[in-house]
DNA sequence: CCGATATTTCAATAATCGTAGAAATATGGA
DNA sequence: TCCATATTTCTACGATTATTGAAATATCGG
């Protein structure tokens, strides 16, 4: 990942409205939302969203997709990912005992504790 | 974490210069570097770096310390997890092998073990 | 104290950003 | 075809942002 490619996403992803569209669908998975939809749950005027999505999109963090009338928005893990291991590169010079690693893209429900091994 | 701090913490990344100060920082470990260092490695004038310290700061993403005529900046690894666990918050749902999941802060892949001394 | 080094503060400016209104485009159904 | 629904495009405007230059502050060594 290019570190362009790193600030568009983290651009895309600065912004009130456009981070609470990005959750909406994470939580939704691949299936993804309608923009209608989101803009209901959100309570967006159907052009700023579109202008959101066009950023989001831009910054490869979602997908779209034509069902009908609707347009579909699903965001893209791989993105994610990728970005989270661009900030990480190389942490602490390679010695991450010293920062606590996390896993990212976990289920909430399910978070128990790990027992140390 | 409020999406208000997330939004911060983004916002604070998403700018070529920052990021890039960022990055040192995170390979830098908890020791961090000094202002005039980070200038030098980045072709950046003091002044428009303390501008971008003061942002990293605000979001909590850096510490800072005097050290005799230097400050010494240096990665809050804590926020940076948070983070990511924000962004990736009950991600599909719960149903989170759907979106492959990745470490955060990981050791540079070809790594040996350090040497005991 | 003095001079040098390291960093911050302040003020000004061009560029970018988020939002809203009005109009346009695309699709589906009667 | 006509109409309703869903979303996008275009335009404009106030607000925020990154950078620069000049001056100020803090620390160290002599």
């Amino acid at each position: 990942m290019e570190t362009s490619d790193a600030v568009a996403a983290l651009a895309a992803l600065a912004q009130d409205n456009r981070l609470g569209v990005y959750r909406l669908l994470v939580q939704a998975g691949p299936d993804g939302l309608s923009a209608g939809v989101i803009a209901e749950k959100l309570d967006l005027a159907p052009n700023t969203l579109t202008f959101h999505f066009d950023r989001l999109r831009a910054a490869g963090l979602v997908t779209v997709r034509r069902d009908g009338r609707s347009m579909i928005y699903a965001a893209r893990f791989d993105t994610m990912n990728t970005l989270i291991a661009y900030l990480t590169a190389n942490c602490c010079g390679g010695q991450p005992e010293q920062c606590v690693p996390v896993a990212a893209c976990k289920p909430a429900a399910k978070r128990t504790k790990q027992p140390a091994s």
